[in-house]
DNA sequence: GTATTGACTTCAT
DNA sequence: AATGAAGCCAATA
């Protein structure tokens, strides 16, 4: 681990922080967000890396089409419907309709 | 140095 | 709607 990679994190981190309850947002958002357009695989990386340490919603970070990006057989893919669903974002097979529960950032 | 790996995205079936 | 290939690009190995 490098000190560049921290800084990504951190920026990663930070963008995360801010996802609103109730609304989620992509890992390409994030990522474009975090000044790193293009890197949508390293929002993945760093929060895997996170979230051992922090409790930051991570649960809030789905793929561009809604779908969560883990198996659903996952002990993850479990934890993350629940935590939607405690925000109040329907899940249904999986996926959240992005039309309505995507975080609209003002930059 | 090159090769592999991903919590991805987009386009084409 | 579901599936797969190709594109993508930094981090690891």
């Amino acid at each position: 681990m490098n000190t560049n990679s921290i800084d990504k994190y951190k920026a990663i981190n930070g963008v995360v922080l801010r996802i609103p309850v109730g609304t989620v947002a992509s890992y390409g958002q994030v990522a474009a967000l975090a000044g790193l357009p293009g890197r949508a695989r390293l929002v993945g990386k760093a929060l895997s890396s996170r979230i051992n340490e922090m409790d930051i919603p991570w649960y809030r970070v789905l793929r561009s089409d809604g779908k969560i990006a883990f198996a659903e057989s996952s002990i993850q893919y479990q934890r993350q419907v629940e935590q939607l669903k405690h925000d109040g974002v329907v899940v249904i097979k999986g996926k959240v309709n992005m039309r309505t529960y995507q975080w609209e950032s003002v930059l």
